[in-house]
DNA sequence: CGCTTATGTTCTACGGCAGCACAAAAGCGG
DNA sequence: CCGCTTTTGTGCTGCCGTAGAACATAAGCG
């Protein structure tokens, strides 16, 4: 006996499973888009079979036949799917400033949410995640009849075990060894257990799709999600990149400068040291409370303390992105967070520095766009993060679909 | 009208390609130790279906019967599968110090090999494919009767672009924009094309597997390639990370310190400044032509300036090292080339720093492991590669295998 | 108002796997 | 030595899902 994996063989209704999940994935790819035969045209299935798995997706609320516009074609008119209106996502997320839930459908529709802001640095987890647990009670109290939560995610700022549900580490909520699950098991109608995940790794997702499976602008970048430290997280053809144990994107703890300023994490001269919002806020001479709006503010107004700063930020975050773009090839970066906020100063200086660390960048010219300014994204990503379980498992989510294996 | 890739749908024919690509797996990661039965239980079908799927194997080729061995167990004895001995790769290489051919079977046999010794850095690519062309040709020539040549792979210490097969530049070479199939062509008999893949990405690929879908060692390592340069591959669950456009990987032009000295590349402190076979052996002022090996004497001996040459390019790559780790959660490093050599002497101390600086040390400790010195790994990983195409669509090599899409 | 065109439905045929029964080839025990 | 047990390998039938084609439906067009 042997320990190699090799997944367990196709049988027929593996066919049926794959199709179904093929059929979601196109109409949720081109919402309202796709008829019985533009579906059947999309797997390159005839339209007798393409019938049937839209039947029996409508029947099980994974998909809702829509009207149709005013488009006069010939012949007889196409009945145009769109994802379901039913199951829905449910997103949470827990920051150094605020606490947020929200709640999508597969079209990407944001059918409530609650965001409270609040400092939680070195905050009480059993409090804040109570809190929480509050919000989220009365968003799913506020949801339509006929709704069903196909699961749910919380965003976290740090290291997570997301298979035995703990944060191991968030620094800048002074949390360790946190089991949420504990916490908000009480507070919640019962209903599925929130996955753990990072927070950039999620606002990454956000950025990547706009809805279950309907890609975003980007498919291939780098995401810097600019909160009081700096995560980030890898994108490749629209996957977050999550490592082998769900640690990766930790970009805010490249070393920049092996003689720059020690860090709390025992290195020294980490990104976070020179391009984080507290230490860029304190080189620009602007008060913390004031905010990344004021900096930018008083950098275009020619303040000279103000602009140092924001160049010494991008040459660290050209230092280290440039590491990570020759690493991993992937030549466009997202700003998120204070970055973003930033991102009229920041994206030409470090395309600049990109350009010439970058040792691809004769053939790919690197790009850097600073992402939507969207509160709490890590909460739209774990709604995402939910909502896939259904296209990738419809089968699941079907009348006759049992839990899981049957035996 | 749209442009949303949804992948086309399954049909039977699927199914049986799917579980003849499992069947081959299957058998490929266990070889001589499953029979029809036990493809039956690793694919979790019954018995009559593996059978017809391994047949079918058989008849074309891709699984051979084997000898059963002395094992005395009650019941009908089993026939023991293996990969078939027919199929083979053909992996190629040219690097700045040696031209290389070597052919793979499937169970990752060496059927024949060459390889020749020469300075070829700022050479004439027409020469040295050349070379190369007559290398192959002997090769090719005294491979047994009944071998197929499914593939061939050609590794190249620089950026490739696969898709064109362009080598675009490749430094230590001192090649830009060079076509090798153009001169390779008139030099091989009629075959497989060979395509272009860099030389660290493949060499990693060779530590990934010992045979195509035998797992090495390693499923999830870093692996540093130390030739002249130093080229890097991610390798996450077996598979060789290549980025988008196929130039990941170039950890030798990450930057290690940005006072540092300037690099060809534009930018400055790369780590190949510090921790590059030449700038190395420079620094612990061992002659060009002695090579590592005398380096790790005097350094063993006592030598200050070796070993304090030793120390910096520790420190070096533990800093380039730990930032890819932070981004990529991959904490296991696999060290090859001139690298490699120096292991028992870098090892322990790469360690160190990367505990230091890596955020997540604390739940999972780095290890930094020296591959095995195996001359022209990038031929192997070529090899591999080609026969990787074997293991992802077998149906292509069976008789009734039609060419691709028949409209 | 009939022709054209595209969509959606229904029916039969075919291919592939599951499940079962059975043949084959060994060891075990009297 | 022979029958029993055990495991492997091979047929056979039935079920399931898709392909393909014919047909029904619903529009626009002239």
């Amino acid at each position: 006996m042997t320990d190699s994996r090799v997944p367990s063989g196709a049988r027929q209704s593996t066919l049926r499973a794959t199709n179904l999940a093929l059929a979601l994935r196109a109409v949720c790819a081109d919402p309202g888009e796709l008829s019985r035969a533009g579906v059947a045209a999309a797997l390159g299935t005839t339209r007798g079979t393409a019938t049937r798995l839209v039947d029996e997706l409508v029947a099980g609320g994974l998909l809702d036949e829509v009207e149709r516009g005013p488009g006069s074609r010939r012949g007889r008119p196409a009945t145009p799917l769109a994802p379901g209106s039913r199951p829905v996502g449910l997103g949470m997320q827990v920051d150094a400033g605020l606490v947020a839930v929200r709640v999508l459908d597969l079209r990407g529709r944001v059918l409530a949410e609650r965001l409270h802001e609040e400092d939680l640095r070195d905050s009480d987890p059993v409090a804040a995640l109570t809190l929480l647990g509050g919000l989220t009670a009365g968003v799913l109290a506020s949801l339509p009849a006929g709704v069903r939560v196909v699961g749910a995610g919380l965003a976290l700022p740090g290291l997570v075990d997301a298979g035995r549900g703990l944060l191991l580490r968030a620094p800048n909520l002074g949390w360790s060894e946190v089991r949420p699950a504990d916490v908000l098991a009480g507070l919640l109608p019962d209903g599925p257990v929130p996955v753990l995940g990072n927070e950039a790794d999620l606002a990454a997702r956000s950025v990547a799709e706009r809805a279950p499976g309907l890609p975003g602008p980007h498919r291939d970048f780098v995401y810097l999600s600019g909160q009081i430290g700096i995560g980030g997280a890898a994108v490749l053809a629209g996957r977050v990149m999550t490592g082998s144990s769900g640690w990766a994107g930790e970009i805010g703890h490249v070393c920049v400068d092996p003689d720059g300023p020690a860090c709390p994490c025992g290195s020294t001269g980490c990104l976070e040291r020179y391009a984080g919002r507290l230490a860029l806020l304190s080189a620009a001479g602007v008060p913390a409370d004031a905010g990344p709006a004021e900096l930018r503010a008083r950098s275009r107004a020619g303040d000279p303390v103000a602009d140092r700063a924001v160049d010494g930020a991008a040459r660290a975050l050209g230092i280290a992105l440039a590491g990570v773009v020759n690493v991993l090839d992937i030549p466009t970066v997202v700003l998120g967070g204070h970055l973003a906020e930033l991102g009229d100063l920041l994206c030409p200086r470090l395309e600049d520095h990109l350009i010439r660390r970058v040792l691809s960048a004769r053939w790919r010219r690197p790009v850097v766009t600073a992402g939507a300014v969207a509160p709490a994204a890590g909460a739209t990503g774990a709604a995402l993060g939910a909502l896939h379980g259904v296209l990738e498992d419809p089968v699941r989510w079907l009348p006759a679909g049992e839990p899981r294996q049957p035996w």
